[in-house]
This record gives structure tokens, sequence and C-alpha cells, in this order.
DNA sequence: CCGTATCCCTGGCGATACTG
DNA sequence: CAGTATCGCCAGGGATACGG
């Protein structure tokens, strides 16, 4: 038997989009990461948070944390110290999204090798 | 309470990396309407499909099938008659990464109000 | 109908330099 | 240390035209 899993129904198009547009939004990569390394570290700061997730830069960084921080993921805590020591850590908010890609982080290390076979088979089919 | 979600602990770094490249492989903002809509939907044919993923673009459509194709999330049927007629079918593969990602839709339908209200917040802030 | 091929241009992103 | 500002590249992706 194969359990159906239904997406929330929004019968609303309006809501549809706003989901859409949200998901766009949190779904690319540094945002992934920089959840995954939050979830993993607790609260880091700036450079310690850079040198875990490997090969960002500075900008997209701080791009990615802004973002985050502005979309309620993440609590930007400056202290007034020089030099200055700003950490971050996610809210509650954040938790719970990091909770819910949980599933996909799951499903790529249990089907890593899946896709690879399945590439080199594509690849393998139209050399041909 | 709160409940510590553990990651996969992949102590291999290549893992590691093999698995973050597949995340952002995946985790694009297509594949994973593409993946919504087939599981909405079931087996779809070209046009159809595009009609239903709002906003997209012919040659965006058939690079994101493609891809998901090599990776073999899933199939593609081309019935040889005229007009041609392509339909394009998840694989359990791919029905797994849904039900993976589901939980994200889930979030992002449940939590929209949170951020839209988060962002207001934002920036109110920074415009004082 | 379902693509591929071509052009073109925007904007994402890195690199670098500079400030509080 | 943790940013902002500026420049410059080139890849992503739209628009269009054409082919099987």
């Amino acid at each position: 038997m194969h359990i159906v899993h239904d997406y929330p129904t929004d019968l609303d198009p309006r809501v549809e989009a706003l989901v859409t547009e949200t998901i766009g939004r949190v779904a690319d990569k540094w945002t992934m990461i920089v959840l995954e390394v939050l979830t993993e570290h607790g609260e880091l700061r700036f450079s310690k948070l850079r040198a875990l997730c490997e090969g960002i830069s500075q900008k997209m960084l701080t791009q990615t944390v802004r973002q985050m921080e502005r979309d309620g993921l993440l609590i930007r805590t400056v202290h007034p110290v020089i030099p200055p020591r700003v950490e971050y850590r996610l809210t509650d908010l954040g938790d719970s999204l990091s909770e819910a890609f949980c599933g996909v982080w799951v499903w790529a290390a249990r089907n890593l090798d899946r896709i690879e076979a399945s590439r080199a088979a594509f690849d393998g089919r139209d050399a041909a």
C-alpha cells in the first residue's frame, strides 16, 4: 500500500502563490546550510558561522543572515564591545523550518548512490 | 521539552559534501514546483505541466525535467505519434523526495503570516 | 506538440578596498 | 571583527525563431 501524502489544499490561489514565493525564498542553498549549521552548533558568531558554511563568501553570508533575520528565522545579537561581537541563533520559527528540512537532508543522504547511479545510466544512454 | 532533531551524523566529510551538493541541485524553485505539480496531478504531458507551473518558461521547464530525469526523479515517456505526445511522471525516488519536501510546504503554509509579520516589524525598525 | 538553437541582457556573486 | 561599498564578470534565464 502507498500512503498518498496530501499537500495543504489551499483553494485560494493567493495563498498558493504566497506559499510558492515563501518556498522560493527559503529553499535556497545557503539558507538551508546556515539553518543546518546553526541547528547543529547553536549560537555562533559571524566568523565562526562563516567558517562552518564551507565556501560561502562574506557577502553572501551577510545577505543570507539578513534575510533570515527579516523573515524571523534567526536572532542577531550585537555585543557593544570592541572588537565587535555579533552572534546568531535560530528562533523557534527557524528551528521549526530546520525540522521541516531535516527530512530532505535525510533523503539526500539516503539516496545519494541511487542518484549517482541514475546519472551514470543516463549519461551512458545518450552517449549511445 | 524540546526534541532535538538529529541530522544524519555523517562523519565522512566527503559524504557531507555530496549531500550538500545534492541538496543544492534538488532544492531549487522549479524542481520543487514540478515535484509538487506531478505529485498532485500524476502523469502529465509537457504542455499541461507547463501550464500548471505558473510562470515557468519552456526553456526552464525542459531544463528542469531533463535534470530530474537524469537524477532519476521522473520518467519521460515519448509516444511516437504525430503530433508528439510526451508524458512525465514521478519515479519512486521522485515520490520519496516529494514526501520529504512535503514538510516544508506545510511549514510554509502554516507560517506565512508569522513571516509577513516579522518582515513588517523588521522593515518598520530600520525605517526608524 | 515538443522540443533545440541562438541571441541578449539582467542581476547574482566573488574580489577587493574601506569604515566603525 | 563585522560589516558596507564598489566594481566587474559571466551564467541563468527570457524571448524569439526554427526543426522533427
